[in-house]
DNA sequence: AAATATTTACTAATAAATTAGTTACTTTTG
DNA sequence: CAAAAGTAACTAATTTATTAGTAAATATTT
């Protein structure tokens, strides 16, 4: 069996997607405009990636005149939140499982991250 | 451009490894056997993953008669290092870098769990 | 010593990820 | 209305990851 679809972001999707979410929405012109000048791309490439983000469920879009306009459907939040728990399903399965219910106990974490982070927490759970 | 090969281990790799961690060491014919039997592998399958995985400098090997034996030259806890250093560097670069020092100056964990992380932090620093 | 079995080495097939070229379509403008 | 310009769709090339088959080497057994 050769590789599944990656359940999370791949490398070059996630400079992809750190321009939408810092824009809110954007067209591949703009999108390959806001890319790091170290390393550029061309047009077609970050089409192609785009799709297939939009493929994968990340963006959405919308016609804007002659060019798509697109916008992400998930929030940055929730795909932390996704490759977080992706890795304490990989890493801390057994004995170190308690470490995250430590970090998640930690009173020195502010609010609005430690309602993130339980959130994380609870849907971790159900599997 | 491609893929570059990956910097952190893959889920094949990940099952391998372990089976590799929790015995000490084995040889491929071990580590067969002692595979989930939901997701069971032909010999020589195991054989490649292995490989790669000394190629990357995960493994090393000693030979006994006429059969390898394999033993991790990584420790899981370096290992998971790697793994929990990579997610920082991808989601946790800007605003959430503070979140990632507050868990590491927690006072409830326990403290062979908390020198690890902060060995963790301090090797984060230099990029 | 020859047959057999096991183990490693080499090769291959498939799918995904990454990058980008070519083609087709659409919109604006002369 | 036709030409130019840009945009999306399609196709392609390369590399890694995953799985496994075939061949070659090595050891065991009779």
């Amino acid at each position: 069996m050769p590789p599944r679809k990656s359940a999370t972001l791949t490398e070059a999707e996630l400079r992809l997607m750190d321009v939408l979410w810092q824009r809110g929405s954007a067209t591949v012109q703009e999108v390959l405009d806001s890319l790091p000048a170290d390393q550029p791309l061309a047009y077609n490439s970050v089409l192609t990636t785009i799709r297939i983000l939009e493929k994968k469920g990340y963006l959405g879009h919308t016609k804007d005149g002659r060019a798509y306009v697109y916008k992400p459907i998930v929030e940055r939040q929730d795909a932390t939140r996704s490759e977080v728990r992706h890795l304490i399903n990989r890493f801390f399965k057994d004995s170190h499982e308690m470490l995250v219910l430590n970090i998640l106990e930690d009173e020195s974490i502010d609010a609005d991250e430690l309602r993130r982070l339980r959130g994380l927490l609870k849907e971790g759970d159900h599997r």
